[in-house]
DNA sequence: AACCGATATGTCGAGTAGTGCATAACCAAA
DNA sequence: TTTGGTTATGCACTACTCGACATATCGGTT
């Protein structure tokens, strides 16, 4: 009897740019949400500030919609907040790879487990 | 109304080795059974005979199954085929896969269309 | 006006996956 | 026994990603 796990990666391409929306950057959203700057969400999420930073600005300039609002400056240096947009692709990408993440479970029960036993 | 493509890489651990078997490998598994050997096999596919023969080593020494039957020699040079056990791999993890792949279809459509248009 | 901490962006270097040789080893058939 | 085409495997080089730095900019508070 063999242990596996399962894995998977999900994203969204369009024409022009590969991986323009995944587990990344959903993470990072949601980080951002919870952390109230991206300076923050990369660190909680343990990622260099330059990538999470490249990696909004990537999201943004593909989906071509507000996802996040920034601020430079003030007392508190500046601040990155999600907008309406923003959360709701958040919240629309959760329960898409939540989806998947169950599909995954069940086909392998029903494909690969009575294989490897 | 924005064009989104769905993207998923599938695949499957153990927890020694990160990627034991997944669409690669996969796809390497059904081309050697369709061309009859590796070298054949990978050219299908457009993928360096070094990697092919790498992918297959680890493959095969993660599962610690007899996934192919390889031989040197001969006036064809050598041959490499599935054995009954590359042949189940393959034909379990195509099902596998292609549950996903109509999970993501589904899914993208309930959560995410609505979204972009 | 000075300060402070976050955003903004380029650059260089390290780590990594994959490609391209190079070179054995192998063995059925001619 | 020579040959040819494949398997087998190491090594150097390349391409790409990401992280570490360095630096500039911004603007509410003090």
């Amino acid at each position: 009897m063999k242990e596996f796990r399962t894995r998977f990666k999900l994203w969204l391409s369009t024409k022009d740019a590969e991986g323009v929306f995944g587990d990344g950057k959903w993470r990072l959203l949601k980080s951002i949400d919870a952390e109230g700057s991206l300076k923050a969400a990369s660190q909680s999420l343990h990622i260099s500030y330059r990538k999470a930073w490249g990696d909004l600005k990537k999201m943004q300039q593909c989906l071509n919609v507000p996802l996040v609002k920034k601020q430079r400056g003030g007392a508190l240096g500046g601040q990155t907040a999600l907008t309406e947009q923003g959360k709701k692709w958040v919240k629309a990408y959760t329960g898409f790879r939540t989806d998947i993440e169950k599909a995954v479970e069940k086909a392998y029960k029903k494909h690969i487990e009575e294989l490897v036993k």
